[in-house]
RNA sequence: GGCGGGGUAGCCAAGUGGUAAGGCCGGGCUCUGCAAAAGCCCUAUGCGUGGGUUCGAUUCCCACCCCCGCCUCCA
């Protein structure tokens, strides 16, 4: 994409420091992106997506700035809750598994989430990841507990605490203290390799210690330094995952590899419904496919999830926020239309201050820290100036030009409706009978096709249909 | 207890040391066969409370009151 004003450096708030900063790659123009992608035992909810959503926000941005972005989402498909669920559905978890990366993906498609170019899944890193911790045991940062199980020796590693800047000195057992938690060093400890249980049924893998599988956390230093590289630059996850996950990717990493794990550390807050957190016992754990159900469509819930607040504030869910992005996408929608029926004649104007200005706001409010609350407030001023420059029939600059840019980080698409030909011809008699002046016959149409999911309204261009 | 985030109009939400973006809702007008859309106008002397610094604070400092998150496997 080429400017015609300077791009202002893109900053971004940095977990680790606390700070906004400036995005410096190792290797310019490209740009390593680890996202921790979803634990495959159930569909997805929409707290996820957000999380996914703001990756994906980050991951435009940075495109939009001309970067490369090389990014990857892992899936994990191995741990306490996907072996209990595919036991429960009588299943191999490698079945069980796949059965919701499948719709973790169909999701993804209807939220117009871009693929990451990697998508690997933690079974099939296993090689890997017992390589790993073999380095770490050599380097004595890991031991065998007495259960056959390897543990990270948090005091091996001082930085211990420096993302999450918690004192290692200070982590206190909490209630919910494991039975086995006398097997090791610190309670600060954590599995990289958990000897097998009953519970595991069938699940297991050989290893130099006992037949077992990976702990959580190795999967993602695993798989970021196999695909990424053993410094990467930025690292994305839901702000749940700062402490112990995070904290611990980085304790095994620099650990093993005696360099920086990450330059960037990228969060993204909670949501909550109707101010109150998720849960299974308040019955408000949403899905897509729930929203959906409920009449909203997949383009109103991405702009939704994505723009009702900034990334780092929790999102407060409610259906009246719904209805609310409902309205704003109708409003872009109309005016792509209006703008989109016009003559190309009406549009001259191939150098227009006002455009220049508004895609220069637009692009650095998501420079400053992907602040794509207040971007969207000049893209609603833009809506508004060149509404007003048709309403009077003035010359045009190229919209469809700007939009693009701006749908390039929005992503809720074009409007288009592809009218069927049953529609059409009602349109049709619509109007031959609105020529006639026959209004009667011209209501009974309208009230017939919005009895068919059609809304249809009269502009000085004609008839405009679309799809409720 | 430790660490962090937040309290801005009916709802959502940016933001700045000089006097409050934007969206939704609501009201008025214009346009229109009607409807819808669109445009224009109106809608916080006010930014949790009390002090302080300052010519001036919602924005800086101090204290206090609420809400939320994390503190071992939840995005």
């Amino acid at each position: 994409m080429n400017f015609s004003f300077p791009l202002p450096p893109f900053r971004l708030y940095n977990t680790i420091s606390r700070k906004l900063e400036p995005i410096k790659p190792i290797n310019p123009p490209h740009v390593t992106m680890y996202a921790c992608g979803p634990t495959v035992y159930n569909l997805a909810h929409i707290g996820n997506f957000r999380t996914f959503l703001c990756v994906d926000l980050l991951r435009r941005a940075l495109e939009l700035f001309g970067y490369k972005v090389i990014h990857t989402m892992n899936y994990t498909d191995i741990d306490d809750k996907t072996i209990a669920a595919s036991r429960a559905a009588g299943l191999s978890l490698v079945e069980y598994t796949q059965k919701y990366i499948d719709a973790f993906e169909q999701d993804m498609q209807t939220l117009h989430l871009l693929k990451p170019h990697f998508q690997p899944k933690a079974t099939e890193h296993i090689e890997k990841m017992i390589e790993f911790i073999r380095q770490l045991i050599d380097k004595n940062h890991a031991y065998i507990g007495e259960d056959g199980s390897v543990y990270f020796r948090i005091a091996s590693f001082p930085d211990y605490g420096k993302l999450s800047h918690l004192e290692k000195d200070k982590l206190k057992p909490g209630s919910h203290i494991l039975a086995d938690e006398y097997i090791k060093e610190h309670y600060g400890d954590f599995a990289l390799w958990k000897a097998k249980k009953p519970e595991d049924g069938e699940v297991g893998w050989i290893s130099p210690w006992e037949i077992g599988r990976p702990g959580w956390h190795i999967e993602c230093s695993t798989m970021s330094i196999c695909y990424l590289g053993n410094e990467i630059d930025i690292h994305c996850g839901g702000v749940d995952l700062i402490f112990p996950h995070h904290e611990n990717e980085i304790a095994q990493s620099e650990s093993v590899t005696g360099q920086n794990f990450v330059r960037h550390w990228f969060h993204v807050a909670h949501v909550l419904v109707e101010g109150e957190k998720m849960s299974k016992s308040l019955g408000n754990i949403y899905t897509i496919r729930d929203i959906l159900e409920r009449g909203f469509n997949e383009r109103t819930l991405r702009y939704h999830l994505l723009t009702a607040s900034h990334y780092r504030q929790t999102l407060n869910f409610t259906w009246q926020g719904m209805e609310a992005s409902r309205e704003a996408v109708k409003r872009i929608d109309q005016w792509l239309s209006r703008f989109q029926s016009l003559p190309k004649s009406q549009f001259q104007l191939q150098e227009y201050e006002e455009e220049t200005r508004f895609l220069r706001c637009f692009v650095e409010a998501l420079a400053d820290d992907l602040n794509i609350t207040e971007a969207i407030g000049h893209l609603f001023d833009w809506i508004r100036h060149t509404n007003r420059m048709m309403d009077k029939g003035e010359p045009l600059p190229p919209l469809q030009r700007s939009w693009q840019l701006v749908d390039t980080i929005l992503g809720i698409g074009e409007f288009s409706v592809e009218i069927p030909p049953e529609i059409q011809t009602l349109l049709q008699m619509r109007a031959e009978a609105r020529k006639n002046k026959n209004w009667a016959t011209s209501d009974r149409i309208r009230q017939q096709l919005q009895e068919m999911g059609w809304i249809v309204q009269d502009t000085p261009e004609g008839q405009k249909a679309w799809k409720v």
